[in-house]
DNA sequence: CAGTATCCAGTTTGATACTG
DNA sequence: CAGTATCAAACTGGATACTG
């Protein structure tokens, strides 16, 4: 496949996609979330293909998001399960079917709530948050070089952004306390 | 293709997916969100065929998830900016980023980092949180139908869950001894 | 610039049949 | 059950050249 080929990719998001980027995958590992363990129950749900359903688990599994490990019903027989890696894709996959949720369905036609099982109040929607708890919008979001910034593959991305977050005007934050920054950078010209 | 056809899907995720669920859809919408505006600015930065990116620049228009408007530039020209549907998948993508960040890199390889425009703090992880503002881990998390979940063409998998929601054993989760602690953070590695 | 128009190779997918 | 094997068909994506 000329697939991002594996792991040349920097971004972290194009590296994520080139593991869940298709048809299938986030919606196996939505199925697993959902507690679906079983080959059978994979195919018959999703409507896939026995080969292909074969070939993205085994995929999932190598890339370290699934295991198999034998089932609570009957442990003779193995299911499919999260790894650690696998359950940290949760806020990701919530908040893209909060989204859908919001934006693709009717209030009428979602078909399935995601609930607190402790109070089984629905799940309020992921947002993004500051350090102290408080909301953010995109636009008090900015973006900053990483350790892996000055890599040949990225780093005229990294420059080209740069540039971009210079030319477009923002508006500067509400910033009334301290500038706890020796240098302020990105300065509008 | 048999893609699955549009909106016949019930699941919100597969929904999102349909729009989403390729190799290049995620990465413009990343692209936008870091600035990027122009047709051979995205060909320059992803690599991508430009007969590919017309076609996904306008189902993403299509979708309602970008629009064109004037640059700020120059106004007589335009470029693709979010809508309000598109900047609802921030969450989403944030979630995306960090997950690749963590398991996909090494700390040293991270290319870019969010951070607080007012602070330069990077970003915490996005994370699944109930109405007090308390982390939620998976075990936690339970689903019930939704208004939609009679819909014939959902109705057998929302009773496939169902019946696994109750076979699949589950403990419940610690009493809450909860004392408002205004931030949680977790990001090892 | 910002796309279109062609052409084509390589992949992905589905249907089906088969095995342990 | 849980896959594997095979095959044809559908589709995606890339290269390139062209247009307003």
């Amino acid at each position: 496949m000329p697939r991002l080929k594996a792991n040349t990719s920097t971004c972290s998001v194009a590296r994520a996609l080139e593991l869940l980027g298709d048809r299938w995958s986030f919606l196996l590992i939505r199925e697993v979330i959902f507690g679906t363990r079983r080959f059978d129950d994979f195919a018959a749900h999703l409507g896939i293909a026995r080969n292909v359903l074969a070939a993205k688990l085994a995929a999932l599994v190598d890339a370290g998001i699934l295991e198999q490990r034998p089932l609570h019903q009957d442990a003779r027989r193995l299911g499919y399960h999260l790894t650690e890696m696998g359950d940290g894709l949760l806020p990701a996959m919530v908040a893209l079917l909060q989204w859908g949720d919001r934006w693709l369905q009717t209030p009428d036609t979602v078909p399935l709530r995601i609930v607190e099982r402790a109070t089984g109040a629905e799940l309020p929607p992921v947002q993004l948050l500051d350090h102290a708890g408080q909301p953010l919008t995109r636009r008090e979001l900015d973006w900053a070089p990483g350790p892996g910034a000055g890599d040949p593959g990225i780093a005229p991305l990294v420059a080209a952004y740069e540039k971009q977050r210079r030319v477009v005007p923002r508006p500067i934050p509400p910033a009334p306390t301290a500038i706890p920054r020796p240098n302020a950078k990105g300065k509008p010209r």
